[in-house]
DNA sequence: ACTATTATAGACATTAAAGATCCATAATAG
DNA sequence: CTATTATGGATCTTTAATGTCTATAATAGT
């Protein structure tokens, strides 16, 4: 399991939109150029950005891309989800299987058997739970905040010399 | 990106070791029956798992699996290693590219961008510390730490009654 | 209004990984 | 010695990711 190369491709084309200046559109040219990835591919990419709300876009003369709202309110989470998708990492197939009946109680009643559909699987349970730790991290980190550690990255090379 | 279904498989199979007594083996039969996945498929991902010493394996008349050791020495995160692999979720493709000059100073000596390798891509790391959270979560989680939540659940629903 | 430029959307091709099956072989209990 | 059970290799199918191409639509500048 690996997140997919359009997740690396969304994420630097966004670090690159936070460098330019406020209203200045960054064409495809310029960002597939940079990133080291075909026009095509890449502006696949970023209409998935677009019709999220991630990024605006303006066609003709001196059009291109800009970030369609300030970089500190473009976390992580919001990029995954938009290229990866939004299903669980993890779904229990196998619900209706002898499995989970093993884990209710053994003498209960068919219906209450019945009633322990997919979401009670105690499995799923615990990778969700996970999921959810991993959501947390990239819901408090920005694009904005990766610029500011660009920042202060560059001040520290600089003490050094 | 989803886990797959072999790491579903291999976690409900190492429940089902979990329920049954110890030095007991239970045969490829038994699981796959239990599971709804062919025998074939899911001996592979025995097979994965002996191999990295989460069960054991015994061929011949009344052989089978058993776990290796036991189950509160088997986390979440030892099962996933094992199926998905131990790769990074997340791997920069781009560190080579004009992108990361643009995080580094614009004016520094060439010889310090060059060191500017892979790992210090910030986008990286922010992925990294994400998967970090996530697999803490699944270090404290063994597969009997859920045996445990399902004799929970059981009395809970005893109590209903 | 015309033209050059730029994004969009759809179709399509390629590649890689997951999912699944089959068979020959090796090990074990009785 | 035999029936049983796991193992490993080869192979096939399916699905998802990756990538390209082309026709269309929208825009700025003239």
């Amino acid at each position: 399991m690996q997140f997919s190369k359009s997740t690396d491709y969304a994420l630097h084309a966004l670090i690159h939109l936070g460098l330019s200046e406020r209203s200045h559109h960054v064409g495809i040219k310029e960002l597939s150029g940079s990133l080291g990835v075909s026009e095509s591919y890449l502006s696949k990419i970023m209409s998935k950005l677009r019709q999220d709300g991630i990024v605006r876009a303006v066609p003709g003369v001196n059009g291109g891309y800009e970030l369609a709202r300030p970089a500190e309110q473009i976390s992580f989470l919001d990029v995954i989800q938009v290229i990866e998708g939004r299903q669980q990492l993890f779904e229990c197939s196998n619900s209706s299987s002898q499995q989970h009946q093993l884990l209710v109680e053994q003498g209960s009643a068919p219906d209450e058997q019945r009633n322990l559909a997919r979401k009670d699987c105690l499995i799923e349970k615990v990778m969700l739970g996970a999921e959810q730790q991993m959501h947390q991290y990239m819901r408090e980190h920005t694009i904005q905040s990766v610029l500011d550690e660009a920042v202060e990255r560059r001040s520290h090379e600089a003490n050094k010399k």
